[in-house]
DNA sequence: AGAGGTGGTG
DNA sequence: CATGCACCACCTCT
């Protein structure tokens, strides 16, 4: 265990609640050249919450400005102090910190370290992904931190007590110890990289959520009543047809309307319905059960699930969670959401919310504010390509780089027809069968998951692999590689340097086969997934540093995998959709040499793409 | 409260 | 031997 600069029991502390106090406070500061800081506030949620106490320390002693009773506004040596690019500020979950300071000081935190970022990067793959102060400070120092104190600042408006203040000081003492353990581990898995990536994509994170995404409330109502009256006739039919199965089958409620039969939101009471009063075996009633039984049964309660899905899921709860001060929706993006490096999105996921079409456009319902535009864009089939160029094939190469379509010029050389720019024309049904295995391959799929999908026989679907590895011999060899590669090293990497470990099960393992299929699929799929991360990370960075730099009027507003929405000033727009793709270009070009990498942008009102 | 089923996204 | 990667939200049921 590493010494300590501080004492647990009596940590060296000033609180601050005078402009005097403060700058004497900065003057000490400014000599150190990593910091810790940390924040207490009366919430999360940095628009509605305040801010209690902005701690700012040095490995031994900690500086406690009291954020009511002094007006951090106004205090430009604080802002410089936290806005300094050479000084290293010590986090846990920086992007809150960040986002507070920045909401209710306008002071934006330059050079991040986060400590529980680090931990993720660290142990990707193992573990829940979720780490807490407490516990780092517990597995690096040995030391039991009291949390306790934390709730007492929920709401708070009394006075600092001595006992919070010593809590505070302790939450940017311990940064320290636990910033050298972890710099350790980070420099001998050669994971500096990453972390420097990670790090410097927090604050553009904090920004993004911050500026959040405007939602069209009525607009979005209008949507969800219609689907309702659809669900509802739906269901209806489903009641009246399933009744007569049922011993309730004449009853009637209050005034006098058949009551419904089973709860048909119930998989359990569904397969009762299907197994024993309907006479059709089913062990699910999925989607791809459902769409087989030819029944109408199946397909009323299939056209109701669509319904209910969007309804459910989509419906008054993202409203409710548009903010009352901004009235926009500020989402929670963890930035290693995924065990792959991806971004995981909540409250609401925007990363779900559905493709635009006919019935249902919820995306149109996405807006720029007035006199702004949304300029999207997204990399073109980037996993794909990312494939190509790790696994060097040259046959993918080739198409990627002429600019082929894909799936077609895939089926052209599995079932060696002719590649011609009308191939999707002239064969449909060749290509329908090239373009699901392109991407099940990434997934490590085989041949049963294949034929469930094309609804081929296991047999048929296994020669269609093995025309498609035949037609692209080094994505098969890439793909064994990286599945032995993970199983021998017990992690797999990006080239960019993420890595992603895997806990082998023991042979006596009654899942040992099973457990480690498992492992040669992820870990065949974690270097497109995880490339395809790093990219889109570095272009937020990228596109952040641009739009200060240009003195765009405009702003990140939220990203999803492959694609990255922002808002614009109508009259920079279309200058920005070129700046934003050739960003994101030149991020996917870091990893991605020996094939073109493509960034489509569109400017609208609406998101689209 | 947590697990399992279902289904939305890339 | 088991059989498609990565998520999150909602529902039911225990």
């Amino acid at each position: 265990m590493p010494e300590l600069n501080f004492s647990v029991d009596k940590p060296e502390y000033t609180y601050i609640t005078t402009p005097d106090e403060a700058n004497r406070a900065l003057e000490e500061l400014e000599k150190e050249p990593i910091l810790g800081v940390d924040v207490e506030s009366t919430g999360t949620e940095p628009y509605t919450e305040k801010l209690l106490l902005v701690q700012v320390g040095s490995e031994t002693k900690s500086y406690i400005f009291d954020a009511r009773k002094l007006d951090l506004k106004d205090l430009p040596r604080f802002k410089a102090l936290l806005e300094n690019p050479k000084t290293i500020k010590l986090t846990h979950n920086g992007k809150f910190d960040y986002k507070m300071i920045k909401a209710q000081t306008g002071v934006a935190m330059d050079n991040l370290y986060d400590s529980m970022l680090a931990e993720g990067i660290l142990t990707a793959g193992l573990g829940s992904g979720l780490y807490s102060l407490k516990g780092l400070v517990k597995q690096y120092l040995d030391l039991t931190l009291k949390k306790d104190v934390r709730e007492t600042f929920e709401g708070y408006t009394g006075k600092v007590t001595e006992e919070q203040l010593i809590y505070s000081a302790l939450d940017t003492l311990v940064l320290f110890p636990v910033f050298r353990e972890q710099f350790r581990k980070l420099q001998k898995e050669n994971l500096t990289n990453v972390a420097k990536l990670e790090f410097a994509t927090t604050r553009v994170v904090g920004d993004m959520e911050l500026k959040g995404v405007y939602v069209d409330i009525e607009k979005w109502r209008e949507i969800i009543d219609g689907l309702g009256k659809k669900r509802d006739e739906f269901a209806k039919q489903f009641q009246d047809v399933v009744r007569p199965f049922y011993d309730n089958g004449n009853q009637t409620d209050l005034f006098g309307d058949p009551v419904d039969a089973i709860n048909m939101n119930s998989p359990s009471q569904l397969l009762d319905l299907f197994n024993n009063r309907l006479g059709i075996e089913i062990s699910s009633t999925g989607a791809s059960v459902l769409e087989k039984i030819n029944h109408p049964v199946a397909k009323v309660l299939s056209q109701y699930r669509g319904y209910e899905k969007l309804i459910s899921a989509f419906g008054e709860k993202l409203l409710s969670q548009i903010n009352s001060v901004t009235h926009r929706l500020h989402p929670d993006f963890m930035q290693l959401g995924a065990a792959t490096g991806r971004f995981s999105c909540k409250n609401p996921n925007l990363q779900q919310i559905p493709r635009n079409s006919e019935e249902a456009p919820f995306r149109e319902c996405f807006n720029p504010a007035p006199g702004y535009k949304l300029v999207t864009a997204d990399y073109s089939s980037f996993e794909m390509r990312i494939l190509a160029d790790l696994s060097g094939d040259a046959n993918m190469i080739k198409a990627l780089t002429e600019g082929l379509d894909i799936h077609s010029y895939t089926a052209s050389l599995m079932f060696d027809k002719p590649y011609s720019s009308d191939f999707k024309k002239l064969y449909p049904d060749l290509r329908q069968i090239a373009k699901p295995i392109g991407f099940g391959l990434m997934y490590g799929m085989g041949p049963m998951g294949l034929s469930g999908q094309i609804g081929t026989t296991p047999d048929q679907a296994e020669d269609y692999i093995e025309k498609y590895f035949k037609s692209y011999p080094s994505v098969r060899d890439f793909l064994d590689k990286m599945a032995r590669d993970a199983v021998r090293q017990g992690w797999s990497s990006t080239p960019g340097g993420r890595k992603r470990w895997y806990n082998k099960p023991s042979k006596t393992d009654p899942e040992y086969r099973k457990k480690m299929s498992n492992i040669e699929r992820q870990a065949k799929n974690h270097p497109i997934q995880g490339t395809n991360a790093d990219a889109v990370k570095y272009a937020l960075v990228f596109l952040s540093n641009r739009l200060k730099k240009e003195g765009v009027d405009g702003a990140i507003t939220h990203t999803v995998h492959d694609e990255i929405v922002c808002e614009i000033r109508e009259d920079q727009a279309e200058d920005w959709a070129h700046i934003q793709s050739q960003e994101m270009v030149r991020a996917g070009e870091l990893f991605i040499k020996k094939v073109p990498v493509i960034s489509e942008p569109f400017v609208g009102d609406v998101w689209e793409h």
